[in-house]
DNA sequence: CCAAACCTTGAAGTCAGCTTGAGGGACGTG
DNA sequence: CACGTCCCTCAAGCTGACTTCAAGGTTTGG
């Protein structure tokens, strides 16, 4: 018993498509699963709890070379917690760069929509006009 | 006279590099440009306001294809606000769900901050802890 | 016993927005 | 004329996270 599940239950279990785990593998983020004797992969109940890991740290803003820095901490038994502290901070630099320009983003696309709602515009469209530079004046 | 700018001078008067000029062409962001007889591309100035124009709409969240209409949009001199409406809505729709996800992962990130900074831990990092999903009771 | 459903591998394709490379003309200066 | 710098085209490569494909082998239900 505990044969363990293929890694079509697993898929569907933890929904993570078997292409992506079996690419997790590859990258070393899943250690090599069991065989069985027809060469299929077999997986334990941590196989879903790695796979939960992972699809968290994504959530967090990690991509998976950082995930799988911290899951070699883990499987090192290791804390090295200055190591994964830097990983936050450098992901919390990125993910508030990327939330400054989003943010900008945001406005501007507020303002493009309050310009071009209300009354049919007889001119150009405002949104245009707005991303086009200022007129040159031909000297 | 007026004999217009190289690729080179444009590139470098307008900070896009050349080969994205080339490749803004191919893609028919910009109308194919004039040649010499030594077959170089020439450019009038109108030709940075329109790598202007692209820039501002992708710092507006615009994707190339989306920028594209909107040239093509502004060539024609019709102005079909409604077409260029619905593309600012959709920009700002998606705009808007990754500025959700993105502030999800910023707060994540500060727990992990907070969890991981203060006196050195003794046990496991706080970080892979709560990364992990919660501990399985071996049924 | 056979077909359907599942699994295996390795290689290649996808998306966006470019960049880089190879192999070659064109232009300006000494 | 030679040299260096600029430009040309076309094709391929890059990143990240996967998916898809081809060509099989395995397992399960009837």
């Amino acid at each position: 018993m505990k044969r363990g599940m293929t890694i079509g239950q697993l898929a569907r279990s933890s929904a993570v498509a078997d292409s992506a785990i079996r690419y997790y593998e590859r990258l070393g983020l899943l250690l090599p699963a069991g065989r069985t004797t027809g060469n299929y992969r077999t997986y334990g109940p941590e196989a879903g709890d790695r796979l939960a890991f992972i699809r968290s740290a994504q959530a967090a803003g990690f991509e998976l070379t950082d995930i799988k820095s911290m899951l070699l901490f883990q499987d090192g038994s290791v804390s090295p917690c200055t190591e994964v502290r830097d990983l936050v901070s450098t992901r919390l630099a990125s993910v508030r760069g990327q939330l400054g320009k989003l943010r900008h983003v945001e406005h501007v696309l507020l303002k493009f929509q309050r310009a071009c709602s209300g009354r049919a515009r007889a001119g150009g469209c405002p949104v245009l006009e707005t991303l086009s530079p200022p007129t040159r004046r031909r000297s």
